[in-house]
DNA sequence: ACGATGATGAAC
DNA sequence: TTCATCATCGTA
């Protein structure tokens, strides 16, 4: 494959975020994973979404993150090291898919609330086959369940920051904060004038 | 608009 | 032991 062919055809960019890039603050991860790609491999079969809303929980303080709880059998993988899922159980129905960030020691996560095809956390999980089994799981090509740069980074005018849905009882101040990311135009790369 | 779902952890 | 929760679907 030429350079040219990149070039002419930049969804054949296919890089795989790894750990590095979850060991970084769940704000700017959150942010980042906007435009990235969440790809499920059951068998042979590969399918691949863009990631198009996300909420960081970014440590021990934020009281809407489950971490603030302290540490427990639920929340012990997001005291350890970045880039593998936290997935937990709610509402007795629905799974919540989470990607552990920051060091080792500081938990701290992001949700994915959304890929192109599924909007919801529960929805999206239902749809990739997504269960407890991936909880504590590296978010690498052997797990099934990845995420790749395929160069189709958002421009940042298509960026929304709102607060969090659903952490009322974590009081005013975190759950005024605005630490929900959702891309507004999907489908265009570039910004529009 | 509201009830059902049913794991986890805190309050009681 | 009871209650609320990082939702969603079916029924009214």
């Amino acid at each position: 494959m030429s350079v040219a062919s990149y070039l002419c055809y930049p969804h054949l960019m296919r890089k795989v975020l790894t750990r590095a890039f979850f060991d970084r603050s769940a704000e700017r991860v959150a942010r980042e994973l906007l435009g990235m790609y969440l790809v499920r491999r059951i068998g042979t079969r590969e399918e691949a979404f863009r990631i198009i809303e996300t909420e960081a929980y970014v440590g021990p303080h934020d009281l809407a993150c489950h971490a603030a709880k302290g540490l427990t059998k639920r929340t012990e993988v997001m005291f350890g090291p970045a880039g593998r899922f936290y997935v937990y159980f709610v509402y007795g129905m629905h799974w919540m898919l989470n990607i552990v960030t920051e060091r080792e020691g500081y938990p701290a996560a992001v949700l994915i609330r959304g890929i192109e095809g599924a909007i919801g956390p529960g929805r999206l999980t239902k749809r990739l086959a997504i269960t407890g089994v991936f909880n504590g799981a590296k978010a690498v090509r052997e797990s099934g369940l990845w995420f790749e740069d395929r160069g189709t980074a958002p421009s940042p005018r298509t960026i929304r920051k709102t607060p969090r849905i659903g952490v009322a009882y974590a009081g005013k101040k975190w759950a005024r904060k605005k630490l929900r990311f959702v891309l507004v135009a999907p489908a265009s790369q570039t910004s529009r004038r």
